[in-house]
DNA sequence: CTGAAAGCGCTTACAG
DNA sequence: CTGAAAGCGCTTACAG
């Protein structure tokens, strides 16, 4: 039982030093109990000396399975996906499965390229946050039958496009429906949103609740207040700044993410403006750096760090039970008015 | 060569439907060169109709190498990882390599565990950021004979502490050699410095560093304004509570990285005072959220996103060149003094 | 409780 | 240009 002298040590290897045969290391790896004590301590023991540690390519070929889960997200350093991707992490790695990472950029070409490579690498399970809403452009089924093709059982986050399977996402319609309604109770007749695009079904959502909010409050829709550019700072941040140029001008304002958000402070504070002197505003998802400096900010708070880890969990379960009934999970946002004072800049 | 009705398409079934061998089959997916025109697109046509994707699985395993190259980070919330992270995964994306996802949470067992599976998975190579200054604590061997194990190189990011590998960081020494420069030549005598502990690497540079540039300005050091916590947001915050109450006020302070920097504005936000008017301040890395908002903010700049884009290139290059010599790469951090003038709260 | 053998899905040196 | 065969490092049903 002299250490082996080679550069990548098998079982094979373990096996003959300890003079077994394979199989019987392959047991003190897989079921230790089914070996007897004294062959299981010497094998553990060579084990040990040589550093040997099995191949996972090896098992998951042998088993028919992987140890990985797959992951695909917008980018991750919107730190709503950041936390995300965090929350994901603890659970995957509690459960000792390993991560491979995918971001799609919210990029159609990046997302079919990640899925792809989800479909090679044999995947045991995909969380996957769709990259822009299928249904629109009619690739669902492109998309569908992609996940079909996957070893395993996906888990869609965050955006719920009618792809079949589990769900789980953040009840934004009604979030924005009470954030509207704070704001009439408030006094407020005219008030703004600034959203992403059309194609994009959170932006839908987001959208529907404004309007259920008005239509409850009993305030007639203008459309000269509603901003629809896509989910970046830049275009918030011009459309800000158009807004800031209206006649009518709202008294509120809703900035439907943090990148939105972002860029209309950006806009209000280079015009000499203050918030919430020049508009009410209620944005969606904390700004951290505001939230450490103590000051306060009106939003809708999410804990995509919790997002993530249910995610997971359903993942697991859905892989450990595949034909139980396709589940939807909805998580409230909470509406945060802190003092109604935001930042005086 | 009708679809082939099975869950998992191997390639035999598209040999035996493309009446080929798997041999042939094989050679169109590796190197289509050397098949018959005629046969390859028959080849390809039932491989398309059938949607099949090899195994990468099955792949690794007979060609003793793998694709994907592992990544080892301290957590992706942290602005300054999470675009190190997006460096990494736009060329590992490029050059179509899976990037394996573990965290250490700057925590040792947790590091160990995630190169433990970094070996388990035969990564083609890593990139890690270690989770403590091990030589410090004697586990120097230990970790390099973990990363001796592995199945591939190791590029060693962020953080230098002696590890037999390629590295790649920042001259942080400099860099606060050359704020504290600054300081002084604004007429600055009383310096404070904010910092993480005495075990960790970069603490220690930067802290050199500061002495450096304290000596060069003939500024005596003054034990009572040098602090040392962690790198927690709240550690920088209790620690600048005390500095507050100091009987012999710095009339300047250095922040040691981004919760630092962000304990430290709540601390003085809370207690009423402003920058620059109670302290002139320089952060180490920027603070999007005040970057965004266009508001002035002295710093030290590092590009983080640089970095990892940088770190993955030297790994391929290590790949395909086992036998260079091992190379210390240092990014150089740029002082940023805006208008010498911080946020007034 | 243990071993021999077949098999997981690929690749590739070899022969033709 | 193509195929048969061996091999990558494991696991596991089967036999003893």
């Amino acid at each position: 039982m002299a250490k082996i002298s080679k550069a990548n040590i098998t079982i094979s290897d373990i096996a003959e030093s300890a003079g077994v045969s394979k199989a019987t290391v392959s047991r003190v790896l897989n079921s230790p109990e089914l070996v007897d004590e004294k062959t299981r301590e010497k094998i553990e023991k060579v084990i040990k000396e040589n550093h040997y540690s099995p191949s996972a390519t090896a098992r998951n070929l042998s088993k028919q399975i992987s140890s990985t889960i797959g992951v695909i997200v917008p980018e991750i350093s919107n730190t709503f996906f950041g936390e995300l991707f965090e929350g994901i992490e603890e659970i995957t790695n509690k459960n000792n499965l390993s991560l491979l990472y995918c971001s799609n950029d919210d990029n159609k070409e990046k997302d079919f390229k990640a899925l792809d490579m989800m479909r090679t690498q044999r995947v045991r399970g995909l969380i996957y946050i769709p990259a822009v809403n299928y249904k629109e452009l009619g690739l669902l089924k492109q998309v569908q039958q992609r996940l079909d093709g996957l070893a395993g059982p996906v888990i869609c986050v965050d955006r719920s496009i009618g792809l079949r399977c589990d769900e789980i996402y953040f009840n934004d319609r009604k979030a924005m429906y009470e954030a509207v309604k704070a704001l009439a109770v408030d006094g407020h007749k005219r008030i703004a949103i600034i959203n992403g695009s059309k194609q994009n079904v959170l932006a839908e959502e987001r959208h529907n609740g404004y309007i259920d909010g008005l239509k409850e409050s009993g305030i007639e829709v203008d459309e000269s207040i509603i901003f629809r550019g896509d989910y970046k700072y830049s275009s918030a941040y011009s459309m800000t700044k158009q807004m800031i140029k209206l006649e009518n001008q709202p008294t509120a304002v809703i900035t439907c993410n943090n990148s939105i958000s972002k860029g209309f402070l950006k806009a209000i504070y280079e015009t000499g403006k203050s918030i919430p002197d020049a508009y009410m505003h209620i944005g969606l998802d904390k700004i951290e750096m505001l939230n450490l400096l103590g000051i306060p900010y009106n939003h809708i708070e999410r804990d995509s760090y919790e997002l993530g880890k249910r995610a997971v969990e359903i993942l697991i379960n859905r892989i450990a039970f595949p034909e139980t009934k396709l589940q939807q999970v909805v998580l409230q946002a909470e509406l945060e008015l802190q003092t109604c004072r935001l930042v005086k800049m």
